[in-house]
RNA sequence: CGGGGUGUGGCCUAGCCUGGUAAGGCGCCUCGUUUGGGACGAGGAGAUCGCUGGUUCGAAUCCAGUCACCCCGACCA
């Protein structure tokens, strides 16, 4: 953006009241507009959030879109309790050690005080699990390939609207398998999807890989990841799925009859995805004059914008029945009809973000024509014949995907480097991503995270194989390939 | 939990130092003129100034306490 164009719209924004910064105050601006495009809010209680209806509507097309996949994968839904008995959630020693801090507890019930404290769900792979031993006897019931649209609560020191509140939304998705090799192939499965649906979907490219043992999972045998570039050069995790090998098993005695009799322990995974997608989707695709919604997850993939329509009711007729039409066609259409000036309208989805507007007005209409605008370039608006809508709306908006998916992808790769020594690194971190090799220890992590902030965020599947000296401390690197590294959300 | 900061109509802020009973912009309502990129005019509604206590004839303002929220760090999808 050029200082003219960022002047003008914070001249624009202020007015509006709203705050929008450059780069500089990246907080600030995300904050800014998630109030103002109406997403979200806090809850009265510390760390809620209250999700307003535009932002549901994104998530409702998130959710359509990751549950086609989960049951084309063989997934069935099923709902679990909220709360969880205490005695259930201490039987895994590493995911008790992990969520102890986070639990929110219930100790009274009916006015009276309960026998034994329930833990409100941080993540259900308890009571879950305590289900599975009951459900799985033979071979022949696995794998059981359960997912749940649920909300669960973590205390949160530091809560932040869609990325980090107390209560969030999301599928957790819980399997059990024969095998090592059948569960593995399973996590990885659902690492792809959760791929797909970020690049397909919210058109936002992620780096798949494994984490380190630091940064696993509770309880897990080894947790991977997408991990996606927000626009200030901060990773946000998108995505988890976690091969948790037969701890939970033996914590709650999920086991099967094998062909050959003997009882034989299963193989777990679980893996979610989170309303924190909406500030993934907010944080890497917004600018200077809002949200930019793809197109796949926008309420309003077209928003039409009649002209004079009090004194002219012939122009509303034509933005309905053409909004109809490409509804028919399956597309989202909407008709502002709002009693506000068109320059309003405009600017009023510029910040909410939907893809294209249509200027229905009688002028134009004369002539047979309707006025396209694409929310990415505000400046050039296109003359298009009223009878050609149907066939080019559905194109300018996968064009328009493309073209996020593209800057997305070229901002990313603009921002991770490889590095070999410190000093790069540390420059490197302040802005994007760096990868590197290192001895994979405790100590060396804490020394960068001291440093810069920045921690590993994963070992890449798609890295090629790859040893030497680790940067700090010249010891041999770990893990067999490069890790990246960056400061996180 | 450590370090900083802020609390004034729905939102953003001025006023506080130097006490005299609350102001402006945005938004909202009504009417009129407008309507092809955030309209203009006139009128109007709306705040016991976070809370409690103290000083004072009088407190948004001074003092003490308290609560809440925000930012930076540690935890985390």
């Amino acid at each position: 953006m050029n200082d003219a164009t960022a002047s003008h719209a914070n001249d624009r924004a202020t007015n509006l009241g709203v705050n929008v910064t450059p780069e500089d105050d990246f907080a600030q601006w995300y904050q800014d507009i998630v109030k103002k495009a109406e997403l979200a809010e806090n809850g009265p209680v510390r760390g809620t959030m209250v999700i307003r209806p535009y932002a549901w509507r994104i998530w409702e097309l998130m959710q359509r879109y990751l549950d086609d996949m989960f049951k084309e994968t063989g997934h069935e839904n099923a709902y679990f309790p909220l709360l969880i008995p205490e005695s259930y959630i201490t039987r895994e020693a590493d995911h008790i050690e992990g969520f102890a801090p986070e639990l929110w507890t219930v100790t009274h019930g009916g006015g009276k005080e309960l026998e034994e404290r329930a833990v409100v769900r941080p993540t259900s792979e308890t009571v879950i699990g305590e289900m599975m031993s009951k459900w799985i006897q033979s071979h022949r019931d696995l794998p059981l390939l359960l997912n749940q649209w649920a909300n669960v609560m973590r205390w949160e020191r530091r809560p932040r609207l869609f990325l980090r509140t107390s209560e969030f939304l999301w599928q957790e998705g819980h399997t059990a398998h024969a095998d090592r090799e059948d569960a593995m192939e399973e996590t990885l499965r659902m690492l792809d999807v959760y791929e797909t649906f970020c690049v397909r979907d919210v058109a936002l490219p992620v780096v798949k890989g494994e984490k380190v043992p630091s940064e696993r999972f509770p309880g897990a045998d080894n947790t991977f990841t997408v991990e996606g570039m927000m626009r200030d050069g901060k990773a946000l995790q998108c995505g988890t799925s976690h091969y948790l090998g037969t701890k939970f098993a033996e914590a709650f005695d999920i086991r099967f009859q094998a062909k050959d009799n003997v009882s034989t322990l299963c193989h777990t995974t679980s893996w979610g995805m989170t309303t924190r997608m909406i500030g993934a989707m907010i944080m890497a695709h917004g600018d200077e004059k809002g949200l930019v919604v793809p197109p796949r997850v926008a309420p309003h993939q077209v928003v039409f914008i009649p002209m004079r329509f009090d004194k002219e009711p012939h122009v509303l007729d034509e933005a309905e029945r053409l909004a109809a039409e490409l509804r028919a066609a399956g597309v989202r259409a909407h008709v502002d009809k709002r009693d506000q000036r068109p320059g309003f309208k405009h600017n009023d989805w510029e910040l909410k973000g939907a893809p294209l507007r249509v200027e229905v007005g009688p002028r134009d209409l004369a002539e047979g024509n309707v006025v396209v605008a694409q929310r990415m370039f505000q400046d050039e608006k296109e003359t298009i014949a009223v009878t050609d809508l149907v066939t080019d709306i559905p194109t300018r908006l996968e064009r328009y995907h493309e073209l996020l998916l593209q800057r997305a992808t070229e901002f990313r790769e603009a921002n991770t480097k490889q590095v070999d020594t410190w000093d790069e690194f540390v420059e490197q971190v302040k802005t994007g991503w760096a990868s590197v090799l290192y001895d994979g220890t405790d100590e060396t992590e804490q020394k960068i995270k001291e440093a810069t902030s920045a921690t590993p965020r994963c070992i890449p599947s798609g890295f090629p194989a790859e040893e030497g000296a680790c940067f700090v401390t010249g010891a041999p690197s770990a893990f067999s390939k490069r890790v990246i590294f960056g400061r996180a959300y």
